[in-house]
Formats: C-alpha cells, sequence, structure tokens
DNA sequence: GCCAACGTTGGC
DNA sequence: GCCAACGTTGGC
C-alpha cells in the first residue's frame, strides 16, 4: 500500500467538485509530464490513498483525502483535438499519457498550508517542501502519512 | 501579474 | 548528446 499527494487548481477542479461528482469518482486526466504518468502507469495502486492538495490559490494545501479506484489506463483526453489537453503525438494505438480513477474519501479537518508544511523538521525531505517542485503527483512515505494527518 | 525553477524541444 | 530557447508551473 502506496500513498501519494496529487495537486489541483481549485479554479479548475476542486476537493468539492471531486466530492459532488456521481460516484464522487473522477479520471485524474491532462497530466502531461513523464514522471508523473509514469508513477500512475507503474505505481499507483488500487486502494492506495492520495491527498489532495489545492495549488495556485490563496491558501495552497492539503485539503483532503482520496483513494485510487482504477489503476492506470491511457489518457483518452489527450486524443481529443477539442480537448485542453489534447497531444498530437498520442494515439490510442501508442497513448503516450496515463491517468488514475480517484474517489473523494473525506476532507481534512482543515487545510494543512504549504507554509505549515515547509516549517515542520520532519518533512524536510518530503518533495512538496523542496523549492521549486513542479511535479503534479508526489510519493509520500508511510512517515510524512501518519505525519501530516497527526497536524490535523 | 511577476518571476524563479524546471521540463521539453529542436538545431547543431 | 549538448544546450539555448521556450513554455509551464506555482508560490507569492
Amino acid at each position: 500500500m502506496n500513498y501519494w499527494l496529487m495537486k489541483s487548481e481549485p479554479d479548475t477542479f476542486s476537493i468539492d467538485d471531486l466530492a459532488s461528482r456521481p460516484q464522487q469518482t473522477e479520471p485524474w486526466d491532462g497530466v502531461r509530464n513523464y514522471q508523473a504518468c509514469n508513477m500512475m502507469r507503474d505505481d499507483m495502486k488500487l486502494g492506495d490513498l492520495v491527498f489532495f492538495y489545492h495549488s495556485n490559490c490563496t491558501e495552497a494545501g492539503i485539503v483532503g483525502m482520496m483513494e485510487v479506484v482504477k489503476e492506470g489506463y491511457p489518457d483518452c483526453s489527450a486524443f481529443d483535438p477539442d480537448d485542453k489537453h489534447f497531444d498530437p503525438k498520442s494515439d490510442a494505438t501508442k497513448p503516450r499519457w496515463m491517468r488514475v480513477d480517484v474517489r473523494y474519501v473525506r476532507k481534512l479537518a482543515r487545510t494543512i498550508s504549504l507554509k505549515e508544511l515547509k516549517t515542520k523538521a520532519e518533512l524536510t525531505d518530503f518533495t512538496l517542501v523542496k523549492n521549486g517542485n513542479r511535479l503534479s503527483i508526489i510519493p509520500v512515505s508511510q512517515a510524512q502519512w501518519d505525519f501530516i494527518l497527526s497536524l490535523e
């Protein structure tokens, strides 16, 4: 069982959007970064738990939790010329990008902000708090997961 | 809206 | 395979 963190801009897709979806489930598509896609393809497994992180907003931070309900499969939004994330170099015979499906688990009692996470000695190795980090999917260790939840 | 950091592209 | 140019991310 692995733990993860996935970023989303709340203006585009927030935790409340996820909670109001049918079955509270959503395909996590539009990721166009190889490192992140490889993790969805190879490492994210059914039942893995994921922090939902709001980025590029007033209070960037961890707002909730979700779980992987479908393992990596081709992101067909890359095949659709009308889609914002269309990629002409990806096609159905050789999909370049992957996605997983995630289901809402719960919101945290409060937002654990990036600012706060950066102050914790326990998290100095956590990729999220490293300067200039741009990965939208980040692995979280068991220890990091437990520690972050203890802050709630 | 600014800008630093970083990933990707493409010429050579 | 190097690296400059360019585009994007995301905190502030």
